[in-house]
DNA sequence: ACAAGCTCCGAAAACGTTTTCGTGTTGAAA
DNA sequence: TTTCAACACGAAAACGTTTTCGGAGCTTGT
């Protein structure tokens, strides 16, 4: 078991100075053609390699961002970090993933963890703790440090910086919309409660899409999961105690739950009732029958950030000026929808 | 924007030294309660936090582990990262996250740009691409250098480290007995190429099941999928030229993909063919029918493979004795079969 | 009055780099 | 022989910490 040679020892070895042997392995003209050559030599036949945390204490930057989401089983927010990933590698950049939990204190913890010299930047979806809360000093706190911060999907705009978004009003409405041109008029939302950001709008835009068609809005078809883990019956008694034409569901699970139920009910889907469902993921697709979905291309998204995030940063690099003036910008990603088998 | 505070800058502004301060903050007894409330309070006033970077350079440690995975789309992997994230941040590490893409070189360059200081210690399933070529010496040249590696569900006996794996061998015997107890005898195996480890040992577990039952193994009932992008037509085949009694899928999305296939061509399941899958994600659960399947804890893995990661960093700690004898050990998580609606 | 022992603090090294700024040695030009 | 540039290299600072060691000033006991 060696230990990984430093600049220090190879110097030593080879009986010459630090510089020197960080000038050689640099190939700087300064040194020899003959000294490069002896000490490159050493340095691979020892393998050396910089190390990293010196390189970032010297540079006053890890090339490492932080990506923090609410929660890693979601399909989507998978797709987010694969997106990220890729962009950030590809410009040399590492990728710590932390996970808030839908909580509040973990995005702190999490945030202030890294804020002090390990990343260079974070990207984030904020927790539904944090959006019920409204507390973001922890975010305004890292951005006046002068870290950017790019945050995506789940955003608020009481923080001023770059954001990835999908207009969820408009895809709502067009989701609706594409039910309403069907001819159906009885048709149910389930959404999430109000302060999850995205729930909110998606809900609006599926009231702005009933509105604008004249049909009249029926609160009994409206409902607001809040519980993600008991919300079956809640289900069960909207179908049962409403004769549905279609819904239109803000996320998988509950698209898929509404079929099942719905299935076990006696209903046929689609024959019967139409569902749509938000978030193209392995659900949708692998569903019996696959389910008709707003898609939200996850890796695009990351990308987006990444890409955003990154270009913060060269910038940064590049002029080293305070008086630069910053300038954010909220990047809209077109959502689609995917036309499958629960919808006639 | 405040650039954040450091030492240097405090001591100059309360004109003490550097190492007063460090010691005021650390409530040194050498410095007088005085001078440590006072430098506590300027502290506090200014936000002080320590520079990670530094600190690691200082520690020769980062407290940060890399876990590596191959997809991290597969509901599996991501459950395992989410219980390595719920011990590392228990024990104040930080976790990086790094994707293969199933790809051996990208293996490689994740390996070795951060087994450069940047991480303590890595956690790994290996990329298809790494067990086709078996070439791990990127693995086995980070172990060298000292620095612990645990493998886990993709492992090799080829390099010496911890490992976290099911009895996948077990595991499918299990589930290929459950079937043949139901009185099947034409049980069909999707599985993937035996590069792939664990392919190769749930396939193995399912012919020792029919051996020892005394059932003729029939190849045409074995299919082995090299291209996942296009194998549904696989599938059909197998399904169409057999009258299959059953059928043992080595992942979800090959059982759900049978079941869809099946089922268009005129099967009922489980009445004419009975499906169990292996791996307990999303799919499983919310396909319909819903899927039988060999359930493998990806949480406790991931929980599991860092307790054992963690534990060798902090002996490490301890014992700074070269001569330790190194003691490497395989955990086995026990899996479980899940009973849903695709069997009888 | 003097050694001994406290109390409180600062200098400096160390972690591993990169880079700036010398400096000594050559060889050639004057 | 002197002068100067070119060449090859080294010392040291810097990034931000922690920690060891030493020392100045004071109190205490004899």
């Amino acid at each position: 078991m060696r230990r990984k040679v430093t600049l220090k020892q190879i110097a030593k070895e080879l009986d010459v100075s630090i510089s020197t042997v960080s000038k050689s392995l640099r190939n700087s003209l300064e040194i020899s053609e003959d000294t490069r050559q002896k000490v490159q030599a050493f340095a691979k036949l020892y393998n050396y390699r910089p190390n990293n945390i010196a390189l970032s204490l010297k540079n006053r930057k890890s090339k490492t961002i932080c990506i923090i989401i609410p929660e890693i089983i979601h399909h989507f927010f998978a797709t987010v970090i694969s997106g990220v990933e890729r962009i950030a590698n590809e410009k040399g950049y590492n990728v710590i993933v932390c996970l808030s939990d839908e909580s509040f204190d973990k995005e702190v913890i999490n945030m202030e963890m890294l804020a002090n010299g390990s990343i260079d930047g974070f990207i984030m979806s904020l927790s539904k703790e944090t959006q019920q809360k409204r507390d973001f000093h922890h975010i305004s706190e890292v951005i006046n440090q002068g870290m950017p911060v790019v945050m995506f999907d789940r955003v608020t705009n009481d923080i001023l910086c770059d954001k990835v978004i999908i207009d969820d009003n408009l895809a709502a409405f067009n989701a609706t919309q594409f039910l309403i041109d069907k001819g159906f008029k009885k048709i149910a939302i389930i959404s999430t409660v109000d302060y999850v950001s995205v729930g909110k709008l998606r809900t609006e835009g599926y009231l702005q899409a009933l509105k604008s068609n004249d049909i009249k809005i029926d609160d009994n078809l409206i409902l607001k999961i809040e519980d993600t883990d008991n919300f079956e019956s809640q289900i069960v008694t909207l179908i049962e105690n409403n004769e549905l034409d279609a819904l239109f569901a803000v996320n998988e699970i509950f698209a898929v739950t509404a079929i099942k139920i719905a299935t076990k009910l006696g209903k046929k889907i689609p024959d019967d009732i139409s569902i749509i469902g938000f978030t193209d993921g392995i659900i949708s697709k692998y569903s019996s029958p696959s389910i008709t979905t707003v898609s939200q291309n996850g890796i695009k998204m990351g990308e987006k950030a990444a890409k955003m995030l990154l270009e913060k940063l060269e910038i940064e690099d590049d002029q080293d000026d305070e008086e630069y003036q910053e300038q954010y910008k909220t990047e809209v990603i077109e959502t689609e929808l995917v036309e499958r088998e629960s919808t006639v």
